[in-house]
DNA sequence: GCCGTTTTCGGCCCGACTGTTTTCAGTCG
């Protein structure tokens, strides 16, 4: 998949534009880097169809460009701003501070190209004495230059969201803060995060930025003003906190929940209509026409207020205008859990443990998946051990009201089978299969298996593991053939590094398939992350119809196996 | 460079914080 590779290129143009104070081309180089790197297929096969110049964003010379680079692997335009330029542009303008004219100027005045030479430079004190910097930038530099060596590390939504909960829990018991939530890309639900944002209404706004910029986890103050502050904790993360009056709130909200190309489009409308949207209000000239809720401010633009997961540009805003918005699934209309794995293969909880947290939560039904033979860590089923199985699920059904069915997460091998038999499949209540290797062509594999054997549900499809392994590529087209023929539906994994099948495919995808959102549990305590699947049924724009784990155990069954 | 039920030309979101500026450019959200 070479999308992300581009964006990069592009990326960089508009940086080496930047630095030679070209207008507008950069704005446009980096929007077309955005889509690209948003699109839910390889750029390769848009290129196929001859559908580049149709992604909103690229015209016909981004397109010439990207397709220079899938043929020649260079970009002309890139090479002879390079020359002029010969700079490691991204590198060094990930140094916070560090952007385009601060480059330019390093360049020009002491030949600084990478990273390594502007430490060199800011280590002999060269940064300070060039004309137009001084000390503190020269000590911002060597301040930052380690976290830009990093690369932009980001984080698990499921893993930053805990650390918020802590975060907003803390601050709230100060006096200084009247209302606090968490906004931005953890608001939105996308699977990793760059930072966390808060915004909060305070009483005595000086307070609260003390309270902040001092709490204990601080390890360094990025900037402190009096409505903006933006700290790095002990743990690496950057935290951004906005400080709002009340009549602001809801615009303030919308502005800082985002996302920027969201924000964008609703400033644009309220540009169209002759007002002004800012994170202070709707605007026409000095008359606030809205800004105190956000129902408010989408209203007053005649737009049924957009949930959060859906702001990311994706055609909300038109749905919204046609009061087209989904009704999305939520929480309360999951009925059960089809994927956990117990002591019977590598989970931490019996079945009954399971049931138990299951009933906790509200579930109607459970889908037991422990691993098939070529998973086993230690033991796990054997074909005769069912019976035993089956009999500890219906003592566990009887002490908990939860309907308990035992399945199993069979492995699509090299050649597309699965490592149980097509007999022992059928005496299961419903049949998991997935991938856990990355040999062959995935879409291959997972046609011929769900095609040839029982096969109810395809499970984590790319079989991505978010910051350490590349999702497979798919042809989602064909699978939705195969799984349309078979009664096969697929899952949205709801583990924090996998939230797989990932959204924006689930979203261009979703008339296609039936989906499940599945936990994939591995404890007890883990079935309680089916929200962080959820959210991402949610961002793919699902209703409570399109999922299956809405319904009954008996028509979950009936539906795959009817 | 891209785009278009107000435009094929003329716009392109809008504001906070920092440092070195003596009045604002650069960077970031
Ligand atoms: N209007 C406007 N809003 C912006 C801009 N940049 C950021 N914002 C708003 C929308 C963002 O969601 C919000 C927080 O900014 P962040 O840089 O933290 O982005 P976000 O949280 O969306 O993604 P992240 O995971 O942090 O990379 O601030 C901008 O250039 N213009
Ligand atoms: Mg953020
Ligand atoms: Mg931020
Ligand atoms: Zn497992």
């Amino acid at each position: 998949m070479n999308n992300a590779e581009i964006a990069r290129v592009l990326d960089e143009i508009a940086v080496l534009l930047e630095m030679q104070d070209v207008e507008w081309k950069p704005r446009a180089y980096r929007q077309a880097a955005r889509r690209l790197e948003e699109l839910s297929e390889p750029v390769e096969d848009v290129r196929e169809r001859g559908e580049l110049e149709a992604i909103d964003g690229i015209g016909d010379t981004i397109a010439a460009d990207v397709r220079a680079y899938l043929d020649e692997g260079e970009i002309e335009r890139h090479r002879e701003l390079r020359d002029r330029y010969p700079v490691d542009a991204l590198a060094l303008t990930r140094v916070e501070g560090v952007g385009p004219k601060t480059v330019k100027r390093l360049y020009e005045a002491l030949g600084v190209q990478d990273l390594d030479q502007l430490e060199a430079a800011a280590v002999e004190g060269r940064v300070a004495r060039v004309e137009g910097f001084g000390e503190a930038t020269q000590q911002r530099i060597l301040d930052h230059i380690g976290l830009a060596r990093e690369g932009d590390e980001r984080e698990l939504l499921g893993k930053a969201l805990p650390l918020v909960t802590g975060l907003v829990d803390e601050l709230s018991q100060r006096d200084a803060f009247e209302a606090i939530e968490p906004v931005g890309s953890v608001r939105r639900r996308a699977p990793t995060v760059g930072d966390v944002d808060l915004l909060a209404r305070a009483g005595d706004p000086e307070a609260a930025m003390d309270a902040f910029t001092g709490l204990d986890d601080v390890d360094r103050v990025f900037s402190r003003g009096d409505t903006r502050s933006s700290i790095v904790l002990g743990a690496g993360l950057q935290v951004d906190l906005r400080v709002v009056d009340a009549d602001s709130w809801g615009s303030a909200l919308v502005y800082f929940t985002g996302s920027k190309s969201h924000n964008i489009r609703l400033r644009r409308r309220a540009q169209d209509r002759g007002w002004k949207l800012n994170e202070y209000g709707l605007f026409a000239d000095e008359e606030r026409l809205a800004g105190g809720t956000e129902a408010e401010v989408y209203e007053a633009l005649d737009l049924a207020e957009i949930p959060p997961e859906l702001r990311e540009d994706g055609g909300e805003v038109l749905a919204a205008e046609a009061s087209e918005l989904p009704d999305l699934v939520t929480e309360d209309d999951i009925t059960g859990d089809m994927q956990m794995h117990t002591e019977w293969s590598d989970g931490a909880g019996s079945i009954r443990e399971m049931a138990e947290a299951a009933a906790e939560l509200g579930h109607a039904f459970i889908l037991l998946t422990d691993h098939g033979p070529d998973l086993r860590v230690a033991g796990g089923p054997e074909e005769d051990d069912i019976t035993e199985i089956r009999a500890e699920a219906e003592r566990a059904e009887e002490a908990t009201g939860v309907r308990v069915l035992v399945g199993i997460e069979a492995n699509i091998t090299t050649k597309g089978g699965l490592d149980i038999s097509d007999q022992a499949c059928r005496e299961l209540d419903l049949v998991v299969a997935s991938l856990h290797t990355r040999a062959g062509d995935a879409t291959e594999r997972i046609a011929k298996a769900i095609g040839e054997h029982p096969v109810d549900v395809l499970a984590h499809p790319t079989n991505r593991r978010i910051g350490w392994r590349e999702p497979n590529e798919l042809d989602l087209d064909r699978l939705a053939e195969v799984c349309a023929e078979q009664g096969v539906a697929v899952e949205i994994n709801a583990q924090p590094d996998r939230l797989d099948l990932p959204w924006r495919q689930v979203h261009r995808h979703r008339e296609a398939f039936d989906w499940v959102v599945s936990t994939d549990a591995h404890s007890p305590g883990q079935l309680g992350r089916m929200h962080l699947g959820l959210a991402q049924a949610r961002k793919a724009w699902l209703e409570p119809e399109d999922v299956l784990n809405t319904r009954d155990p008996e028509e979950v069954v009936d539906h795959l196996r009817g």
